[in-house]
DNA sequence: TTGTAAGCGTTATCAG
DNA sequence: CTGATAACGCTTACAA
């Protein structure tokens, strides 16, 4: 017991490559090897030194094999605001997806955040493997910033034009003119739209689409107002459309808003689908949910998450690759609001 | 140029602290020192080196300070499953939480996995500063063996008695039955309670509250069924519930659930609250949405991430210290379905 | 106040 | 197949 202290002067010192060593009696390196997958080593010292591992709670430290030159298997996620519920579902996944592949991923939410630079900036200290930025409003400097460092960028929700930044990004424009689309058949003519604030790509090439198709039909929208995504705020704007407007067809930049638009209706009494059609935008679970069950523009966050993972695999495959746009097709998905 | 190509032969190298110390013309250690607060360098000299570093886009390599002996700064959060709302709030004011103390969340979705200690396993290769543990159904061994490595466990939502564990947990019992005496006052009394899947401590907590309400005014519930948490499951399991007996007061293990059977008794044309009482659980934000305004039990995220915060601080302070619980009060949010 | 040198725990290289 | 040895990039005694 005393010689226990004499021993190890740090209380609680992790156990090392080198006490597995001493207590298999073999060299550091056999240790290495020992859980280095194809490197030499004889099968019966290889079991050895697991046992002993396995005795002594070893595992390799991930911090000096990620300092030696490999990776750090470390992904960052930046995320706008993680209070949207598009943005956590799409964190959600790419959580998974990134966990499915053994990267781990670090998230940063610039929602909750005061100043998000700064925990850029200590974030990137870390040697990441990669960064994916998930943010409509993103700030182009700071992903430029990565690039420099040399690491790999994927930009989800907004396509940057940087050699060296890869993009996944849902088709907008087309979704939601589809949507206006299905209203016209179905003998909608006075539209009101609820977009996002200024300076999301999204949210205008939305309302892009939208234009185009009911350019296409000789009209154009009767009033817009914008929100911030929030379902308060789409609930707010739908009064004010309300109030300005006789509508019978309504689009809003993402599901949120237009479940809160959907509230907004029927608190005023108004009969959704029958007076009034609501399209959002994303599919959101809570789409589906009974009590809401809204027809909807599918942004599907799967193949989203999925496609992300793919492209920073072929970016960690072949860094000096040209960079890449996956573009993702959306699909109106039919409920009870259209 | 071909100079170039002979002086670096890794394509792109990090920017070292050696590099930023020759353009600087100072040693490392002087570079090392011009970012450490509170270490002695010529206030001249530091700037020089600030700006060569700037120049150079140069910043410490993390991993190599974390290896070097002191913290990494790398908190591991496992999350029993990232597509329930509840924990997804509390994941997100969490990340929030150790973002603005400058700690690294990384997340481990239980939910997306196949094989969650494998996962496990990986991520403790790292020297993590701590673990967060978000799950009611969280095997207890993990925990353990965590504490094995000497790394601090904070466990939130299910207290695990290890004298290395710190717990934050809400009063579940105390929630429930004031939320079923609230429903006794308004004069119900054939209660339905739709649980979580078994082995959830909080719900057979939240169980146990209402019946003790139930049992001091002499009556016990009529019908119980069980879900698994989702919208989805609070939606049939009401529907089993509304053939088995007619109910006049729900209580539901969890918000999700409560949002789903209130879509089952709309859609059964059950009058929410005139002939029957919906009360959910935690007061995930949908419960206030226009269109829900579910009356619940707060189960206050945002004290319960600080309190998470607050305990792993305690903990990086004094490894030593004995194991905490810290129980959050809950409270009745009266809105609509009561 | 500064530079030198010794780790931190790995993995990769290179003789044997 | 295996054991030394040299990086990896940083911090921090220790000496100047």
């Amino acid at each position: 017991m005393d010689q226990d202290k004499l021993i190890a002067p740090k209380r609680h010192r992790r156990v090392t490559a080198q006490d597995v060593a001493e207590a298999a009696g073999v060299s550091r390196s056999a240790v290495s090897r020992a859980f280095t997958e194809g490197a030499y080593l004889d099968e019966e010292k290889r079991e050895r030194v697991r046992d002993a591992a396995l005795k002594l709670g070893y595992r390799p430290n991930a911090l000096a094999a990620g300092l030696q030159g490999g990776r750090s298997h470390l992904v960052a996620i930046f995320v706008g605001d993680m209070r949207n519920a598009y943005d956590t579902e799409v964190v959600t996944r790419l959580v998974g997806a990134l966990n499915a592949i053994q990267k781990w991923p670090i998230l940063i939410d610039g929602g909750g955040l005061s100043s998000v630079k700064e925990a850029m900036g200590e974030v990137l200290r870390y040697p990441l493997d990669a960064l994916i930025l998930r943010s409509g409003s993103m700030d182009p400097a700071i992903a430029r910033e990565c690039t420099k460092l040399h690491i790999p960028v994927i930009s989800s929700g907004r396509v940057l034009n940087h050699p060296q930044i890869d993009n996944v990004c849902c088709r907008n424009a087309q979704g939601s003119q589809a949507a206006a689309q299905l209203l016209l058949d179905r003998g909608r003519q006075n539209f009101g739209y609820i977009a996002g604030p200024l300076g999301y790509s999204s949210s205008s090439a939305r309302q892009d689409g939208m234009m185009r198709a009911l350019a296409a039909a000789g009209l154009a929208p009767v009033a817009i107002e914008a929100g911030d995504f929030t379902v308060e705020s789409g609930f707010a704007a739908a009064e004010r459309l309300f109030e300005r407007a006789r509508l019978d067809a309504l689009l809003c930049a993402n599901d949120a808003m237009a479940i809160g638009a959907l509230g907004a209706a029927r608190a005023r009494g108004i009969d959704v689908p029958a007076d009034l059609s609501i399209v959002g935008f994303d599919d959101i679970s809570m789409a589906r949910w009974p009590g809401i069950n809204l027809t909807t523009v599918c942004n599907p966050i799967d193949i989203y998450a999925d496609k992300v993972v793919e492209l920073l695999s072929a970016r960690l495959a072949d860094p000096e690759k040209p960079s890449d746009v996956a573009y993702i097709d959306t699909h109106l998905v039919l409920r009870g609001t259209h």
